[in-house]
DNA sequence: CGTAACCTTGATTAAGATCAATTCTCGTGG
DNA sequence: CCACGAGAATTGATCTTAATCAAGGTTACG
């Protein structure tokens, strides 16, 4: 794998020269296609990922069937790194298993893979990755924090509402100008899921908001009329 | 502070004579009792705590007024530690804000709290504590990913049984008899908050399952009566 | 024994899920 | 270039769950 998709990741960064080398020799290369399941839930732990190019989804699905995405991973991000740091001595006697599934939504998507053992035996020598895990767990757990915020205390039009903005804000970082619309990179399926309902009960919202002049959809382009009101919509 | 409260919190277990000492020289006391706030989450963020004795809820409230409850913070373990990590340096020039609302839910919570700057300058000399840290992250993003699962997949019925034999679990560790009740150690309202309800559908669920002799409820002892049918209705 | 906090119960309402039927969109092959 | 078909999205009608509103009952504790 080239060196430069690895320091992108960053608990990899600023890794000297050696490291970079040993920890290149672990990784190996999986690429997945759209819809390709990369673990399920049941699937004993064998190490985590990072996204190189592609898009990942992390999610759950009850016995009826509805499924809650918790969260989708873009490139240079790592995920399912939580249970090597659950029980630190028992990660390989216990039978532990993937906190949730996971499938790739786009075709050519391409993850680094870090085996639990050798990683843990890396990580040993390497107290500066564990502080930039640190650090990438309290983002998670902040990220999840409000989500559950979003799904237990707000109704469905504030969800949408608020994700728009914060997909309007993300989407703008870097850019000067600022473009009153964002592109969604996901299904209306899978955001639904994403927001905690489902396909119909989306579309009917974003009608609901397109009627009041709030927004504009167009396929997978949402054009933002009034910022304002979308701010106060979403509270 | 007597040493050994601190050396029951994991994160500070197994530290050596001289780093205890250092660790109880930064330590200040403080002592809550029932309904009194800890912090609020617009406060700016000054350091994190551990529980010594009584209890402590985690808790976001809507514009509406209404709580959801994240965590309840038992003996020994701390709270609020993810600030630091969030963008480790900057935690002090950006004005960071605690992520939650905390209150204590018992009179004479003793809890031990820990500065920022303070507590940031010994983990540098500590690797140990860092690696304890994300072990008790790794638990925390399990259990808030759990709990988004219950309330987005699962309907008041199930999470009100899933609790009662989580809590039945939890309660039964160290005990060799196996007796079939729980005591509840919170008010039915902070209950329905915990599970993203409200007193009225906790009460009638409650009522319900009692209908159905799968549990008998008296005041905050629960008693399991069938536990199997109580498994089958968590799913 | 009085009162406040806590809890239960009933009636009603509202949000969103479910079920069902179209419609739209876009890639593929003729 | 068009027609077809499958998957994605929309729309409508109905149903279910749980929230809300309101009133009354219980318990604990000074």
């Amino acid at each position: 794998m080239d060196i430069r998709s690895i320091q992108k990741v960053p608990i990899f960064s600023k890794l000297n020269e050696r490291d970079s080398e040993q920890l290149n020799g672990i990784i190996k290369v999986k690429t997945f296609n759209k819809d390709e399941i990369i673990f399920f839930d049941t699937e004993p732990y064998r190490g985590f990922y990072f996204v190189v190019t592609g898009l990942v989804k992390i999610y759950k699905i009850s016995k009826e069937g509805r499924e809650h995405i918790l969260h989708l991973i873009e490139p240079h991000n790592t995920f399912a790194e939580v249970p090597l740091f659950e029980n630190i001595d028992d990660v390989f006697t216990n039978d532990f298993r993937y906190p949730a599934n996971s499938m790739a939504l786009e075709d050519h998507t391409t993850l680094g893979f870090l085996p639990a053992h050798e990683f843990t035996e890396m990580l040993k020598n390497n107290s500066s990755i564990s502080l930039k895990m640190l650090s990438g767990f309290a983002k998670r757990l902040r990220h999840l924090s409000r989500h559950i915020e979003e799904i237990s205390l707000k109704d469905v039009t504030k969800r949408v509402a608020g994700f728009i903005l914060k997909e309007h804000k993300t989407q703008n970082i870097g850019t000067t100008k600022n473009i009153n619309e964002i592109r969604l990179n996901i299904s209306k399926n899978d955001l639904a899921s994403y927001l905690g309902t489902i396909i119909e009960t989306l579309s009917r919202t974003l009608k609901k908001l397109q009627n009041e002049q709030v927004i504009t959809v167009e396929g997978r382009t949402i054009i933002i009329n009034d910022p304002d009101r979308l701010k106060e919509l979403s509270e």
